[in-house]
DNA sequence: GAGTGGTCTAGACCACCCT
DNA sequence: GGGTGGTCTAGACCACTCC
């Protein structure tokens, strides 16, 4: 029954369901309709309702709970200054709460090979993999590779705080940060520990931390659902150029 | 046929044909066996392997085209500096070929609700959408926002020059821009623009620029496919922190 | 005309949640 | 038990490209 114009059925469909959650029809943390009942009430087959909802579902609008229904997913997306991780910590106060959950640490070689573009050396470091919570929502899956030997006591501060906290204790100074900001699809890492879908968008920060001794930095990709964080970052400017 | 473990079908295909296409067997520039072939080969249905395909589309590795085939898409990333457009033309000399294309000059309001983040205002006006080609690949879908009346000399230099330079020759000066950068599904615009598919991961810049003038500054969003480019930046660090 | 991918359909089975 | 979403299947039709 989506009178719109134009274009596939399922997209047709897709565009009502949106325009419904637009215009507050379907609300956060109510479910929708089920399949069957849009398949009725729109005339369409449920298989063409599924697949315009799994499209809305990669999309990051709607998400599904097996076996109770199908949900709008709630949209408020923190900002943060992308140097926010490089001030000190007296002269940025922590503003945004951040809690570092299920830490793994393994002693493994890069595999990613995004992280080959800061050009990462192909030996065996000390990996830290852990989930960030930022005021109180899931958002940073983080993982770094350390150039150290295993130590207990780092090993539980890196439990607890970031790696650069964790190495700032034990007197590593560091001089120069490198990055790369980039989009991608979920990582299937980064797919189980957000519970988001195949090709869902996810902001990355991918970055080398330099300290004063060459042999010694930090290598790591932070992967971000992309409803979840946005960076900021404020410029001044020369003369003229684009 | 793929006898890796766990999941559903649909799945274990997908990461079969991942293998494929990582192991250089399905190459790029060729078409994939038919979603027939596949079927048959692996032994599945049809539609299991249209699924798997359809997956790998909106993850960016494969790209259909109709009537030909399924093929492996080329994957290289340029890498820009996040000021690249901000320092001044003779001391960033452009080691990137840039052309604009298809320039659309409207007159309206900020219709993006993204925007609405740096504080732009819900005013009509001058609205000038391009697709900007960076080394020969269309790269970014730009839309900007311009406090301007209609000016023919400078709707002709909009449409081959960037914003930046365009408004430069007018004699305007920018001083700050404030930047937004994160990633979204791809736009229905930049869906067009790219031939993308719905939900596919694009990377934002949102700006704001700024110039002595207060009521004149300049908003806009460049909308960029994520295998298409990533930002650099380079921060040296204050004493410590995370 | 033969091959391709895209759409839409019906129907069956499963795993899961709630009551 | 009755609801939900998830998977997998078969089959038909279309639009398109290429020969």
């Amino acid at each position: 029954m989506p009178r719109m114009v134009g274009g596939p059925l399922h997209e047709r469909v897709r565009q009502e369901i949106t325009r419904r959650v637009i215009e507050n029809k379907y609300k956060v943390g109510e479910p929708l309709p089920s399949s069957a009942a849009l398949a009725e009430e729109l005339g369409v087959s449920m298989i063409t309702i599924r697949r315009a909802l799994r499209d809305l579902q990669s999309t990051g609008l709607l998400y599904p709970i097996r076996g109770v229904g199908t949900f709008v997913r709630e949209r408020r997306r923190l900002i943060r200054e992308l140097d926010f991780a490089l001030a000190s910590v007296e002269q940025a106060p922590r503003l945004e709460l951040e809690s570092h959950q299920s830490t793994v640490v393994t002693w493994e070689r890069i595999r990613n090979s995004a992280l080959n573009r800061l050009d990462a050396p192909d030996e065996p470091m000390v990996c830290v993999r852990k989930i960030i919570s930022v005021n109180g929502t899931l958002a940073i899956f983080d993982t770094s590779y350390l150039p150290l030997s295993f130590n207990d006591k780092l090993v539980d501060e890196l439990g607890n705080k970031s790696v650069r906290e964790a190495l700032r204790n034990q007197g590593t100074r560091f001089r120069k940060t490198r990055l790369l900001i980039d989009a991608a699809p979920a990582s299937e890492e980064a797919q189980r520990a957000f519970g988001i879908p195949n090709g869902y968008p996810t902001l990355r920060r991918l970055y080398h931390l330099t300290t004063g001794d060459p042999s010694f930095s930090v290598f790591g990709i932070a992967e971000i659902p992309f409803d979840r964080l946005a960076y900021a970052v404020e410029l001044e400017i020369l003369p003229s150029g684009r």
